[in-house]
DNA sequence: ACTATCACG
DNA sequence: ACGTACGTGATAGTT
């Protein structure tokens, strides 16, 4: 049995000096509660106990109406603003089934005390939390003291205690006896300092045999005076320093076994305190206030405009529909938008009524979460602005009026982005068409709204059970790696601090410091990497060992699981106006950058599984962007080498080491295809060098002898540069534009990466317009013609669809046809199909 | 809020 | 002399 009991006292104190101001709405201060509840969180997590108490000094009782009601606070030490959260921390750990522990006239650290002496006598393991050395002195082998400083949490054993003060922690109250502590009101032996106190009790260990043998004792005539002068002091304050061990408190063990958590009641209470953020970590939804409206649904799926004034107000996002005529009518004010009836709205939602939306995408989730539609959506501003110029950064009806030069008051809070609205329609449609990209809109962009919404209401099925096994088995990874860190190292520190695993690697171990960063010494992989080749030290195994596990656990293992809704799926956020080149992205949680290049990260996809009598395909295009480089730039050659039955890579080793195909060793291979990479990002020699470890000379001959063999793709990148000088932005197969300010800049460094920018956007941009294509005909022609097939997730490349084993050929099928033939291109288009239980097997 | 690091295409 | 290959998002530490 474990028992972890935490000072709650000292550690609320922490919390509300180490946390910035925080309040809700109402004014109510959560500093403290939220970084208690953090602290308490993480060390639950790190050290998993079986039983957990919080103790509590016991509060005298005051009345808010009393005059010195804040006197009392103060007296104690608190001011009024962290003893008005004390209450909510309390109501927090009970509802999660957690004891909270005080007795009259003790105080917390006596709770402690008792409870750790409890755990001696049955021999069992304790752990106390605290921000107090005072607690020190309870350090004994079954239990350690986790001892909280800045940001920090330090773990003393017997052993940890011993190295640092040079006696055993029984006697830090001997310590204390003797130099006093201000801070507790101990007066101590006058005279005596922490630097005599300490070689004293090293040499004395106790003041009992200190004061046996004083005579003996090698310290200077005045400082035994002192102490003969100072010893009932002295034995006063030790009495005063001792923690009290038998506090009116359960020690049985059982009664600190966590009882069932209140999940209602907890969101109700974090709910009120706003802290979602603490909500998501205990996986729990935010509650809608019911006055509002009778169904739960989740924030993804609010569309703000349909509910009571209250949310419209609070979300800033107000009312959105119009729908246009000869006269435009606004909603808000129409017999539509009054109600809040949900059938009523969802009847409007699938009408033929033509509509239009500053994001429609919520209002599509809306429809489908209720089984039903959304149709004729004719318009969505943040698209559109997206479409117009995809470099800004702030969609909102505001910020459109801004760059479309539309009058805004906001002072008409109701009737202002209504109007507005309308207006952004009109001037954007017009925008639309000067810039050529009607058929981007209307045949990619605005279609594919409703294809994320269902991708994103549809989610992925996940292993709960498998992740979890999997994150312990890191766990234990982590454990061993740490520990063998720590012995080499000679030392306990952060290992995740990059200050302080600098300290330790560059002036502990002398390690020489390959490169800086502005804020100190860098220790990326690709440093430790060239450590480790350079002095071979084996401490870096471990650390960049111990980099992968965390990365795995904390972004992949716990990462996911707090994004696990109710039906066991994983929904994740497709964003249509977030990246430059036209990709979409994906959020909370990230699905696009699922580990794959390592085996055992590769593991994850292990979790992500087709459901019962379901079958998972996964396409991805072949070597999209190197086929759209050949068809872009029209090269004869590089064309010629996509037919030539090789793999690319091959093929161009072949022309640039000249040499026939089958001669190109897998070196040769490598060699050309970070080229291969890099001509796509518009790289240059002294990067190459660095990436297959030439010399910057030997990269510049490649580079040269690549672009010699594709005269074309060389000519085709500068003019790409030479357009987008003179036209100010670059486009893609669909026409959609990105703005390149940057190229005309004076500063050098500024205007080359402008230029990587003009060379690599078409090229990106244009997969991302053909993979778009290809979702939307997949998504439609799966609904009409296999309906049990859903699109679930897109990877930038690749396509990946749930269906049931019976649907899974016609499915494939489709997938197949709809991917290939998405456009025509001057090189084969090629998606490979493969099938299986879960994403791991179907990508190998 | 910012920085460093690392996961993906 | 200096930095050096495109596009993303999440986490932990630091200020």
């Amino acid at each position: 049995m474990k028992l972890l009991v935490i000072d709650g006292n000292s550690m609320i104190h922490r919390a509300y000096y180490g946390v910035r101001a925080l309040s809700n709405h109402a004014g109510i201060a959560t500093n403290a509660i939220f970084g208690f509840m953090n602290m308490y969180l993480k060390e639950i997590g790190a050290v998993k106990p079986d039983a957990v108490a919080v103790a509590f000094d016991l509060d005298v009782p005051t009345f808010r109406h009393e005059k010195n009601a804040e006197y009392k606070a103060n007296r104690k030490g608190m001011p009024e603003e962290l003893a008005m959260q004390m209450p909510y921390v309390k109501q927090i750990l009970t509802n999660l089934g957690i004891a909270c522990v005080s007795a009259e006239k003790f105080e917390a650290d006596d709770i402690l005390g008792t409870l750790a002496n409890a755990c001696d006598k049955q021999n069992q393991e304790c752990i106390l939390m605290t921000g107090d050395r005072d607690s020190l002195q309870l350090i004994t082998k079954n239990t350690t003291v986790h001892l909280v400083k800045n940001q920090e949490m330090i773990c003393y054993t017997p052993e940890k205690f011993q190295e640092e003060y040079g006696f055993a922690p029984e006697y830090l109250i001997d310590l204390k006896a003797l130099m006093g502590d201000s801070s507790d009101n101990i007066k101590g032996v006058k005279g005596i300092g922490e630097k005599t106190a300490k070689n004293l009790i090293q040499a004395w260990n106790s003041i009992e045999n200190l004061y046996a043998n004083l005579e003996t004792i090698s310290a200077t005539p005045r400082i035994k005076k002192l102490l003969t002068e100072g010893k009932a002091n002295a034995e006063e304050s030790k009495f005063l320093a001792t923690i009290v061990k038998n506090a009116p408190v359960s020690v049985n063990l059982q009664d600190y076994i966590p009882k069932k958590q209140d999940s209602e009641n907890l969101r109700k209470i974090l709910t009120e305190l706003e802290l979602n953020r603490l909500l998501e970590r205990l996986h729990l939804q935010p509650l809608i206030s019911t006055d509002t409206q009778d169904i739960i649904i989740t924030k993804k799926q609010m569309p703000e405009f349909i509910f009571s004034d209250k949310i419209i107000k609070k979300s800033d996002k107000p009312v959105s529909y119009i729908f246009s005529g000869q006269e435009l009518v606004i909603c808000q004010d129409n017999l539509i938008m009054k109600t809040q009836d949900k059938t009523e709205i969802l009847d409007f939602l699938e009408s033929d009524i033509e509509k239009i939306t500053d994001n429609a995408k919520p209002h599509y989730r809306y429809a489908f979460a209720n089984h039903r539609k959304l149709n004729n959506l004719i318009f969505d501003a943040s698209i559109c602005g997206y479409v117009l110029n995809p470099s800004e950064t702030d969609y909102s009806i505001s910020a459109l009026c801004k760059n479309l030069n539309i009058s805004y008051f906001e002072e008409l809070k109701n009737l202002a982005p209504v109007q507005a609205l309308a207006e952004i329609y009109r001037k954007g449609i017009q925008q639309l068409e000067q810039d050529n990209l009607l058929k981007l809109w209307r045949e990619i962009e605005l279609p594919l709204i409703r294809v994320l919404a269902s991708m994103e209401h549809v989610g992925v099925l996940v292993d709960t059970k498998g992740i979890q096994e999997f994150g312990n088995m890191l766990a234990g990874l982590i454990a061993e790696t740490k520990q063998k860190i720590y012995d080499i190292a000679g030392e306990e520190f952060n290992i995740a601090s990059p200050k302080q695993l600098g300290v330790i690697l560059f002036e502990k171990l002398n390690l020489p410091v390959v490169k800086k960063t502005k804020t100190g010494y860098a220790t990326n992989a690709e440093v430790l990497e060239e450590l480790l080749e350079k002095t071979g030290h084996e401490i870096i195994n471990y650390i960049l060992e111990y980099r992968k596990y965390t990365k795995l656990q904390s972004t992949y293992v716990d990462g996911l699981l707090s994004k696990m809704e109710p039906d066991g799926r994983i929904h994740t956020n497709y964003k249509q106006t977030e990246t430059r080149t036209g990709r979409i992205s994906s959020t909370e949680p990230n699905l696009q950058n699922i580990p794959i290049r390592t085996e055992l990260g590769r593991q994850m996809r292990k979790f992500f599984k087709a459901s019962e009598n379901h079958i998972l395909l996964d396409a991805d295009y072949s070597q999209i962007e190197l086929r759209l480089m050949a068809d872009l730039s029209q090269d004869k050659a590089m064309q010629q080498a996509f037919l030539s039955g090789f793999d690319i890579h091959t093929a161009t080793a072949s022309k640039i080491f000249n040499v026939p195909e089958l001669s190109v060793t897998s070196e040769m291979r490598s060699t050309v295809k970070a080229i291969n990479f890099g001509i796509l990002y518009g790289m240059g020699a002294y990067s190459l060098s660095k990436d297959i470890h030439v010399s910057k000379q030997e990269a510049e001959n490649y580079i040269q002898e690549y672009l010699g063999s594709y005269p074309k793709v060389s000519e085709f990148l500068d003019n790409m540069i030479k357009n987008a000088t003179k036209n100010g932005y670059v486009s893609t197969m669909f026409g959609r534009r990105r703005y390149i300010p940057d190229l005309t800049s004076k500063n050098k460094q500024v205007q080359a990466g402008a230029k990587r920018i003009a060379m690599n956007t078409p090229v990106q941009g244009s997969s991302a317009d053909i993979i778009k294509l290809a979702m939307i005909r997949v998504h439609d022609r799966l609904e009409k013609e296999v309906p049990s097939a859903k699109l679930l997730l897109q990877v930038h490349d690749e396509l990946i669809i749930e269906v049931p084993e019976s649907d899974a050929d016609s499915a494939q099928k489709i997938l197949q046809e709809e991917m290939t033939n998405a456009v025509d291109l001057s090189v084969p288009l090629i998606a490979e199909v493969k099938k299986g239980k879960t994403w791991y097997d179907a990508k190998d």
